[in-house]
DNA sequence: CGACCTCCGTACGCTAGCGTATGGACGCCA
DNA sequence: TGGCGTCCATACGCTAGCGTACGGAGGTCG
């Protein structure tokens, strides 16, 4: 960690990420991100106003990454099958990845300022970008909504368990099978 | 809050669980705590030789009434199919419940020493008794633990979203309604 | 009534983290 | 090479929380 390279806003906020994926809100504290880079809290102050200016960049980093990208990646597939599918592999394989993690690590400040609106609009787009897969599998809208709605708790609650009892979770293509299976059943 | 009662153990149980579900481990803390009760750390540390301990107890009440008494209560029933869905109507209306939150405030220290026993247990529990339910119904164990753990990450992520994001959280008998469709369809 | 035990408040030292002030290192450019 | 702007380390005061020491209030029982 012995850093000597000059950091960069992306840096702290790299860090600041990493720092929120593994210890939730509370860990996104300058002293340790800094001590996590190697640097000290006067390169901090020098790039952030203060800690909440990190914590918001690194939220925004987040809704970017986590959904945006996600959803552009999907969108790339023309069936509307395989896109449900590929997407329900991404997310109940992301276990792994931080953007799952972080997705529980701001459960317990879910109605921080700084955090409600992030966390409301990331859902609002996931569950709309969800029903609308629904809607072109013939589902009608109040179904669509319903099975959206149960899709996404799985993805959730699936994300809960990889990361609190890794060992309790279910993984690879079969129990994705069994996921679209029993959404898209008539 | 000004009170001039003895406390008990049981009292300082209540208020950290109360903490606790709001907000989570952190809020564990002595001296809010001491505070929410009106009283200082002088009466805490006649209680209790230290945080942990209290963390602990509340662990422990956590695991016993939101498990164990959810279990008992719902086995009353003879009937499997109204078990399931008498268990799942409790389950996902349980939202507003303290326990609901506990579970999701647990997430960010679900490696912490005294969480994570805790956790797996539970999960491991509640997983067990789903999928009991399942087979009873006549599903294979195969097929019964992948329903099951697609009842309980449900269960979880709704009561995630259901903190997280009220609006967008799901609600009522028509909800349970189609979870149960989808979890017992052929 | 007095001795004792239970329970609790106050005061203290210690650590972690926030934010500020200040000086210095380093690169760039004339 | 000197000057200047950029980036960072150090030192400081402040607050919150942990755990300890100690004294005192209030019941209880002989």
């Amino acid at each position: 960690m012995a850093r000597r390279k000059r950091l960069t806003e992306q840096d702290w906020v790299a860090a600041g990420y990493a720092a929120l994926a593994e210890g939730g809100v509370v860990a996104v504290a300058v002293e340790p991100v800094a001590s996590r880079l190697g640097a000290t809290k006067g390169s901090f102050y020098w790039h952030f106003a203060c800690r909440d200016a990190l914590l918001g960049a690194c939220l925004a980093h987040w809704e970017r990454t986590d959904t945006d990208e996600i959803i552009a990646l999907v969108a790339a597939e023309s069936d509307v099958s395989t896109r449900l599918r590929t997407l329900l592999t991404v997310a109940l394989g992301a276990a792994h990845r931080a953007g799952g993690t972080v997705e529980l690590a701001l459960q317990p400040s879910a109605d921080h300022p700084l955090v409600a609106p992030v966390l409301r609009r990331v859902t609002q787009r996931r569950l709309d970008y969800l029903a609308a897969q629904f809607r072109a599998l013939g589902f009608t809208p109040d179904e669509a909504r319903q099975r959206s709605t149960l899709a996404y708790t799985a993805y959730l609650g699936h994300a809960q368990l990889a990361h609190a009892t890794p060992d309790l979770a279910p993984s690879g293509p079969a129990y994705v099978d069994t996921v679209v299976a029993r959404l898209t059943a008539r």
